[in-house]
DNA sequence: GCATTGACTAGGG
DNA sequence: GCCCTAGCCAATG
């Protein structure tokens, strides 16, 4: 995996987010090995144009929802359609539908 | 190869 | 709770 690109594993954390669950740029950044490169992750969304990639559940920090190229409104009703509650910028009970790779071993194997 | 941009984050007022 | 500032990183011109 040398040869990975960061935006490759970018891209890979975020296709691996399962439907109701969301994630931080700053999470992502951190699981694709660039805990500072939130912005860039942010970056890498914006040009990411693949359906598989469930960009919609990658949020800002706080429970904040961040952007979707200008249709914030799109990304709000993506989330609530998943279950994920939110209210105006912010999402609801953000601890509960947050997700990251050692929450998702904690309860899947127990 | 340098300068600018942008779906970010944390800290201070 | 909201607005502004500084710091960090990758992509693009």
């Amino acid at each position: 995996m040398t040869g990975t690109t960061f935006r490759a594993r970018v891209l890979r954390v975020v296709a691996g987010i399962p439907p109701g669950r969301v994630v931080t740029y700053g999470d992502v950044a951190t699981a694709a090995g660039r805990p500072r490169a939130a912005r860039a992750v942010g970056n890498i969304m914006g040009s990411c144009s693949d359906s598989r990639i469930p960009c919609h559940r990658v949020v800002a920090s706080g429970g904040q929802l961040g952007g979707y190229g200008g249709n914030v409104s799109l990304k709000r009703a993506l989330l609530r359609a998943e279950g994920v509650l939110v209210v105006g910028t912010r999402i609801r009970q953000f601890a509960d539908v947050r997700w990251t790779a050692r929450l998702a071993r904690r309860q899947r194997t127990r």
